[in-house]
DNA sequence: GTCACATCTGCGGGTCCCCGCAATAGAACC
DNA sequence: GGTTCTATTGCGGGGACCCGCAGATGTGAC
């Protein structure tokens, strides 16, 4: 069996390639790249048959790179190894996992014991294995009733890449009427007009801005993020 | 000698531990904390001589808690240990470092002769030591026909608290039509107007929130000083 | 079928934001 | 004092955004 760490941090990929040495007493040959687009390469030239992927990583995230690999390798099994559980990541991740496909998702707070764990359960066993932290975020943004549907969130990326309701409204084929509408129910699960939004000099927030702070902060939208939207909206402004 | 090591990842910690027992063989004792606030404990407890101090920390980041530190003991030696050069960071600790006290900014990549080098340029020699990339970003940010004036970085991290321009005024103390001519040279120097902002559509992009995308894509503006920004705000809300 | 529920749409108006223009105030320098 | 440069202010207008209301459309349950 060959496998694959993707890893920026040399600390941390040394740590992984002991660790899953341990693990995985079965393993031939473990690869190492330091970047998504490395990892891709390494993908095609030689047979893999399991990765560990991190998240965050400059220049071409762990998402961008497991999208493109399972392109290719649809059945490909990518534990997905991340500092945080944030909703951008967990949704990112859903997003493009193929169905059917093996994958995990652990903290990088994970003891070298559930490490090992997850390693045999994804490796050998062919489970998926989703940290239970994890497991909670993803619920949470399943229930429609504090997480966004899908619609808001679109019209969530779109507004963190700066774009106007008239722009918005052309890419995603509705009527300006409805940018607004999705907005609103947006603003109303954000809690905008729950907090103190109020003060003697009037309002003391911008809906818009105040829902990006607050996307921020909650791990909704990241600055990695940001970057792939920002791909997907110049693709679309190319060819219209 | 006492040191004391503040970084949240157990790896890197250990890392650093036996990089200083390496470089600094007269250290007596080495403390170590994991987040911010342990840290500031730490020092009002013990007599410690000198701190690494990582600045990207869950919760209480490391800015935070080095003025916090600097505010009882501003002769402290305080060598920062981060990931990026990003100029939220930077504008960060300059805005905050006494004037006299003996710092040090260095990257997470430098190798372990540099950062054995700039421990003891700091702890022992008692010299202020800035990672040469560092340097740069701070002179880039001195620099005022790239670089933000304070007023324009102010009215930045008010907007991307999500105030209007009303709350701006308020709080700065200038009139609404002050805030917009900020506004207008921070979107000039943001080079909002250079890019492809407009289609057949009309325009693309707001750019209020526009200016929220680039400068965080920039690093100009990051998660975490979100966080303390906000606080400030708070403060300012409470007394008002 | 129809009932309930969610989503999208058009209209209208109120507010906020962006900006050009011109005048003013202050700082730095000769 | 005079000059120049930069930052701020008021005015005014055009556009963008937010939202309540009412009507249309679509989907799934019974």
């Amino acid at each position: 069996m060959n496998l694959l760490i993707t890893e920026d941090d040399p600390l941390h990929r040394a740590f992984l390639k002991t660790a899953v040495e341990n693990a995985l007493p079965e393993c031939d040959q473990v690869f190492e790249a330091e970047n998504g687009a490395a990892a891709v390469e390494i993908v095609k030239s030689e047979t893999i048959d399991g990765i560990f992927m991190d998240l965050q990583m400059p220049k071409s995230n762990g998402v961008d790179a497991a999208k493109e690999i399972w392109r290719c390798f649809p059945e490909m099994r990518i534990l997905f190894w991340s500092n945080y559980a944030d909703e951008a990541y967990v949704r990112g991740v859903a997003r493009i996992v193929p169905s059917g496909a093996v994958y995990g998702y652990l903290l990088k707070s994970a003891s070298e014991d559930r490490l090992a764990f997850a390693a045999r359960g994804i490796f050998v066993q062919d489970q998926c294995i989703i940290d239970r932290e994890v497991r909670g975020v993803q619920q949470r943004s399943e229930n429609t009733l504090e997480g966004l549907t899908d619609a808001e969130f679109e019209v969530l990326t779109d507004i963190s890449l700066g774009m106007t309701d008239k722009a918005i409204s052309a890419r995603r084929k509705i009527s300006t009427r409805g940018v607004q509408s999705r907005l609103k129910h947006l603003y109303e699960k954000l809690g905008l007009n729950r907090s103190v939004t109020h003060s003697d000099i009037g309002p003391v927030f911008n809906s818009r801005t105040r829902a990006l702070t607050v996307a921020l902060s909650r791990g909704l939208l990241n600055v990695d993020g940001l970057a792939s939207y920002e791909m997907e909206l110049e693709d679309w402004l190319a060819k219209k």
